[in-house]
DNA sequence: TAAAAAATATGATAAATGTCAGTTTTCATA
DNA sequence: TATGAAAACTGACATTTATCATATTTTTTA
């Protein structure tokens, strides 16, 4: 099994701050796992006896909301830990995770992580810092889904999927989510959903071939998600 | 002046994790603010120079919207700190914050909390947990922000004004929002937030006197913040 | 206190979005 | 590769919400 310490994915994360000793404990008390797309991680409620570094694929976090529909918080990808939040403040997860791909995660005791936030400042510090931009963008989105329609939000999900994963070689979406997850994502109907993208592909702005999505017009997008 | 040794406000927020020795320096240090209603304490991309212990009134942090509104996403209060995330990341601040209420807020310069930050781990650790717990509220927000509709939203506000300001002896509302401001909480046009106020009324879960707002129905105002 | 300005309120209407019902396409797998 | 299930799509329609215009009330200021 591969160690932590030589683990290039460390370098994205809150990990990075570890020293040596507590690097080794983490390798050692780890635990590889592999889940299935669609399956989940774990789930909205539940107690976390640890958190999840995600080696490979995206998972979603969602939220169920009262009225029955899951709300997409955020798509977490490669070097991302999921369960932070719950296992600082020793409280049940408010999110569900699950797999969108295929993934590869490992899964890391709580107590590796509490302790170290015991006994390594620069280890709270690296945390503290990164808990302090998802909130930043937490902020945003609370904004993008309070002031902005539908369509600007669509362009949005677009824009916000391109610079997070990427494009192929061709220009396609690396990432390609069902338009349920990305309606989710959106906040609004699968059917909006269907219709807003037919209308972005007939205006020019997206473009498609079998399931992948490619940004035809990216200006475009961005005009489109700022202005009135 | 008055010291922070022997502040009460201390105990609702990190600052009760310093040492005695931060803490005069803290105090050493800190300047008293009187902001007057609707009067700004700092806006949006400004740099901060340390961060805000509100004393004394309400401040709304809110962050413009390209379309031009104004989200409200915080109603901050005695014990809050202003300015927090932006002096952890040492970037320009992300919302304004305007005072709603005559205020009394003691500023304190970035250095008493970068500082306590690299030497005091259970500051570090209390102002983590804080982070945390704010940002399960933010994903709480997006969700009713993105699976709520507007009445469903504005039987929410009410709770939280309730929950989170309280009720005079007579039973009303503590803290009065304009209706101005209401609607940018909610997130909404003026116009429905004033219609759908006006329907509670009828409806028996809110009552007024003047500018005052009493619940009147409180079950009944939860039951429709949670249903279809 | 009178006048001006701001906040609140209401109606009419348009635009955005959701819902339901049904069709077509895609995909997994027997 | 046939077939059943899931996903994607489309149309018709209902509902929600925003916008604009205007009236009324309250608050501020001269």
């Amino acid at each position: 099994m591969s160690r932590c310490e030589n683990c290039i994915i460390r370098q994205f994360n809150s990990l990075r701050a570890m020293n040596k000793e507590e690097l080794k404990r983490v390798s050692d008390s780890k635990v590889t796992k592999t889940v299935k797309k669609g399956e989940p991680i774990f789930e909205e409620g539940e107690k976390l006896n640890g958190v999840y570094c995600v080696r490979n694929g995206i998972s979603k976090l969602s939220k169920l909301s009262p009225n029955g529909k899951d709300q997409i918080v955020k798509l977490a990808t490669r070097g991302e830990i999921l369960g932070q939040r719950s296992v600082v403040v020793e409280e049940s997860t408010n999110l569900s995770a699950v797999a969108v791909d295929d993934m590869e995660l490992c899964f890391i005791p709580k107590e590796c992580i509490t302790d170290t936030i015991s006994k390594n400042p620069n280890f709270t510090k690296e945390m503290l810092r990164h808990m302090a931009h998802e909130l930043k963008e937490a902020d945003d989105v609370i904004v993008n889904m309070s002031q902005k329609n539908v369509k600007q939000r669509m362009a949005e999900a677009f824009l916000y999927l391109k610079n997070n994963f990427g494009e192929d070689e061709e220009g396609f979406l690396r990432l390609t989510l069902s338009r349920e997850d990305l309606s989710n994502v959106v906040g609004t109907a699968t059917e909006s959903c269907i219709r807003i993208i037919s209308e972005f592909k007939k205006k020019g702005l997206l473009e498609s071939s079998g399931k992948k999505i490619k940004i035809a017009d990216f200006k475009g997008l961005q005009r489109l998600s700022e202005s009135l």
